[in-house]
DNA sequence: AGCACGATTAACT
DNA sequence: GTTAATCGTGCTC
């Protein structure tokens, strides 16, 4: 049912890969049910120099998934009750992710669609928390994975600078990192 | 050991 | 536009 994107997909840089992940599909497969969404927003953190970027803190024992090989989940829980996913990208051992922002959903389960048009409304509506954090995307009998899908007209990608960071120095308050496009 | 704050959201005024 | 909810993490003492 769709083709996973492979580990090559994910080893290039964050800037690189948050554009490209747009139009594909997440997908967790849980209690034998499918819950699936195209990604319509991601935002790119890219290493230590990165004040933004968790990794900014360097390796710690939340910050150790970044470090990882491309094609790792990264997942934390913040405000006291929300939980993100991430991507972990470029090179192993070097701290890169791309946070997955908002998704249209295709498959879930129940009557009601789940709204996913937000970082933790998507892991709640795909059933991400700690158990998903530091999976390997690229297992072929992995739970979570990301398949092809149809990729954005590139003038439709909007650019804007990441959200929630206002606390952050120039310049990386102000990089236009955080990409989406709006599905019809 | 204690503290300030966060890659947010929903419910207010 | 403003604010409460709620707790893990990293930093300071």
């Amino acid at each position: 049912m769709g083709e996973r994107l492979e580990r090559s997909f994910f080893a290039r840089p964050a800037l690189e890969l948050a554009p490209a992940l747009l139009g594909m599909r997440l997908v967790h497969w849980l209690e034998n049910m499918r819950i699936a969404g195209i990604i319509t927003e991601t935002e790119a953190y890219d290493g230590e120099h990165d004040l933004a970027c968790h990794a900014r803190a360097g390796r710690t024992p939340r910050t150790e998934v970044m470090y990882r090989q491309p094609g790792t989940a990264y997942v934390y829980f913040t405000y006291g009750m929300h939980w993100m996913f991430n991507v972990v990208c470029a090179e192993e051992g070097y701290p890169a992710a791309v946070l997955v922002r908002a998704l249209q959903m295709v498959d879930w389960v129940g009557p009601e669609k789940p709204r996913a048009h937000g970082p933790a409304l998507l892991t709640k509506a795909l059933g991400i928390s700690r158990p998903q954090n530091g999976l390997d995307l690229c297992d072929a009998e992995g739970e979570l994975w990301l398949e092809y899908g149809e990729p954005p007209d590139p003038a439709l990608i909007r650019r804007k600078p990441r959200v929630g960071i206002g606390g952050v120095p120039e310049p990386w308050k102000s990089l236009e990192w955080n990409f989406r496009f709006d599905l019809s």
